[in-house]
RNA sequence: CGGGGCGUAGCGCAGCUCGGUAGCGCGCGUCGUUCGGGACGACGAGGUCCCGGGUUCAAAUCCCGGCGCCCCGACCA
């Protein structure tokens, strides 16, 4: 290609090859590495000098904010009240419930000195808080007139754990822990239903981030639990994530914990609880659910920021004219806000740089549309509104901005929902045998749906022999009558859904 | 907790094999020219070379011992 010959005494050149050293890192080939660079460099979040800890910076936090809200006016639309619990949790309370200690034991950070004696009790923090929450309730709950309860808090919590990522997992995250007492098995088991339901609707309705809600397996269920269901969304590299979870408590922790409530016949009995959190973990969800080669794609109704403002020009007279023209367009938006209802979240890039690299930053930061301002579009009365996903350009008359902007978002989160529903479907897979099931994860990743038998050994061969597909839940249909297992043949029970999980 | 890799300017790295004045690109600051898909010039600021010890006239470089981080596994929201 380079046909210019070079003087023999050139020197070889030392320096590197000129590179956009801010570009991420391939998505289709370091899936990894893409994940790490789009969290950083779009100012999510960054590490810290507290191992498996990590900074959520502003960009990253309004997200949270949004995603946070949405799922705050369904908590409190269905009945519940917020409250807090302490941090700390003294070792003898979260000591007490067997099954729980032993699933939580190992990630557990412990407290030893409280500062005025060593010999004070040991403080365990929370890993979450059923032991904390148990203890106070007993002293709450004395008749069924005390319930159900419907509580729910915005914590922090930690888990000790020995590999983290941004996002997925992390040391230290922030969550919403909901935790309820009722007075029937049938009562708890709405309720477990119910907040489900309101994930669901989050990741879909908010995220635009499909999922299976399901019960999980008795090898995955929390620890405690007498049951617990998920939501679990797939990733666009094919891997599943569990992006929240809603339990059935029964009566174990009301046992542990002796909370008792005298009955309508007058006889004394333990509450069923149920537990439900969701955490900064969707966020991870969202950005390998969405993301592509040139970086986040933010769902439009929890986008920090939905549309982008790139006024363009020459010289001082021409920013003039378009920063005016600017002004007046995100004041006809807010104006043309009807009461009551968000303005469109909108921001103005006014900083000194050209043009292109602001496109590159913003879709790097996955705004969903960019509106491109410059002289040519005053002239002609229009804005150059450009999306996301395909980049597609569109000529919006300025008058009609206020109307037709929350309109293309609109379209642009049912799009997004779409893709994402199109790339599971890629990997989804029924399978009817062990070769179908085994062939599913050879060399690739998969979503395969099929009949299992309900055995714990089962799965767990499953899980040794193909490299780590775990069944992720359980769908709520019966297997056809008749099914054999995918897995091992044996007479099926359910309906699994295998896949390698984060 | 096992297996790898890496610690040199804010970021990415070269220099280390073979000891001898600490460099490059990007970013950052000021000024000017630019501005419809990652602009350019001039000048400038910025370093306990992860830490501790040793060898040496001399250590980023060699030796010993720590610490930290990242990646891959097993465990987990």
């Amino acid at each position: 290609m380079a046909t210019t010959q070079r003087p023999a005494s050139e020197e070889e050149s030392t320096a590197p090859e000129p590179e956009y050293v801010e570009h991420i890192r391939k998505k289709s080939e370091d899936f990894a590495g893409w994940y790490n660079d789009v969290v950083r460099k779009a100012e999510l979040a960054d590490y810290t000098p507290v191992r498996g800890c990590m900074v959520i910076r502003p960009y990253g936090y309004a997200l949270w904010e949004h995603i946070r809200d949405a799922l705050d006016a369904m908590i409190k639309a269905t009945g519940h009240a917020n409250m807090y619990f302490p941090l700390l949790i003294p070792e003898s309370l979260f000591m007490k419930e067997a099954e729980h200690v032993e699933g939580f034991a190992p990630e557990v950070a412990w407290v030893t000195r409280g500062g005025r004696s060593e010999l004070e009790e040991p403080l365990a923090i929370r890993p979450t808080s059923e032991t904390i929450i148990g203890t106070l309730y007993k002293n709450w709950i004395h008749s069924h007139r005390d319930l159900p309860v419907l509580i729910n808090q915005w914590a922090n919590v930690m888990r000790w754990e020995m590999r983290t990522r941004l996002f997925l997992r992390t040391a230290e995250f922030l969550w919403q822990e909901g935790h309820t007492f009722h007075a029937t098995h049938q009562e708890a088991a709405e309720e477990v239903e119910r907040m489900l339901d309101c994930y669901r609707v989050l990741a879909e309705d908010w995220m635009a981030m499909p999922v299976l809600t399901g019960r999980k397996t008795d090898e995955e269920k929390f620890a405690g639990a007498e049951y617990t269901t998920s939501i679990e969304a797939l990733m666009s590299d094919g891997r599943a994530l569990q992006a929240g979870t809603s339990h059935h408590l029964g009566e174990n922790f009301t046992r542990t914990y002796e909370i008792t409530f005298t009955d309508r016949e007058n006889t004394r009995r333990h509450p069923h609880g149920t537990s439900w959190g969701l955490s900064t973990r969707v966020i991870g969800g969202v950005i390998m659910c969405h993301g592509d080669e040139s970086g986040l794609i933010m769902p439009p109704r929890v986008a920090p920021i939905q549309v982008v403002v790139v006024p363009i020009y020459r010289g001082d007279e021409g920013r003039a004219t378009v920063m005016a023209a600017v002004d007046s367009i995100v004041a006809d938006l807010k104006r043309a806000t009807p009461p009551g209802a968000p303005p469109v979240r909108v921001h103005v890039d006014d900083r000194d740089e050209k043009p292109g690299y602001k496109y590159n930053d913003w879709e790097l930061r996955g705004v969903p549309l960019r509106l491109e301002l410059g002289p040519r579009d005053i002239e002609g009365g229009v804005a150059t509104v450009v999306e996301r996903i395909g980049r597609a350009k569109t000529q919006v008359p300025l008058d009609e901005l206020p109307t037709r902007l929350p309109a293309m978002l609109e379209d642009f989160h049912t799009r997004l929902f779409q893709r994402a529903v199109d790339i599971r479907d890629s990997y989804t897979v029924q399978v009817g045998d062990r070769i179908a099931l085994a062939a599913a994860f050879d060399g690739r990743q998969a979503l395969a749906i099929g009949p299992w038998c309900g055995r714990t050994e089962c799965e767990r061969e499953v899980k040794d022999t193909l490299g780590g597909v775990t069944i992720r839940n359980i769908a709520p249909d019966a297997p056809p009558a008749g099914a054999a297992c995918a897995a091992c043949g044996e007479p099926a029970t359910h309906i699994a859904r295998w896949a390698r999980a984060y």
